[in-house]
DNA sequence: TATATTTGCAAGCAAATGCTTGCGTATTTA
DNA sequence: TAAATACGCAAGCATTTGCTTGCAAATATA
């Protein structure tokens, strides 16, 4: 059984969001992603192992070169977590509004 | 000058992500965070730090107690990337889809 | 068929990460 | 004032991460 990768792990490396980003705009093979880093080949060559790992990136052979695609629909579970956690948030806010206009109320009320 | 934590390397760690939903729904201090988690409150306290270093949390002193609120406006350079990514994704597909319906006219010309 | 190119795999290593335990400090409570 | 509570800091340690170098396999080209 694969252990699946956490795609929040992925995108924690900038090499990786930038990998991730340039592949999103073309398909490119690993030696042309690589050169436009710093490191070596066989260094992106596992940020790619890594990206297609957790399905952010899928490998297409052709002849000797391997095409990197991106594969965004991943992402969606990132977004999803943030979209959550922001709801969460409204919600605690509205309830310092309606505790605020409760206060607001009763002072009416009392005087 | 201080040296800002990545967002992203913030969110990348499951704990953390958890500690971001519960003070997002409301603030706690680190004793009741750290009551919800196996580790110790040590480790709680360093990941709250780390939140903090990023603008995720901040910390409101009440007496001996420290409040962690979520300042969530900080997501947004998450939800800007991957939207930035998104969008150079449905480019590609868009000019994918150009490019075959191209074929197609020619088709249709040349017959 | 011999050589060049694209790539993955494995070993090795320094730095970062995540955790624990022990201790010190500030604040509250008895 | 003395004890309890909430918390940060620092040291130590195992694991993970990100990188490099060396080598082998697959495919293309001469």
């Amino acid at each position: 059984m694969e252990v699946r990768r956490d795609v929040f792990q992925a995108i924690a490396d900038p090499t990786r969001r930038q990998i991730i980003a340039m592949v999103a705009r073309q398909p490119l093979h690993v030696n042309a992603i690589a050169e436009s880093f710093n490191v070596s080949r066989q260094a992106v060559s596992l940020h790619v192992k890594i990206l297609t790992e957790c399905g952010l990136v899928v490998i297409k052979k052709q002849g000797r070169e391997r095409y990197c695609e991106a594969r965004l629909e991943q992402l969606e579970e990132v977004t999803t977590w943030v979209d959550h956690c922001r709801q969460f948030w409204a919600t605690q806010f509205k309830a310092l509004d309606n505790y605020l206009q409760q206060v607001q109320t009763d002072k009416k009320t009392k005087r």
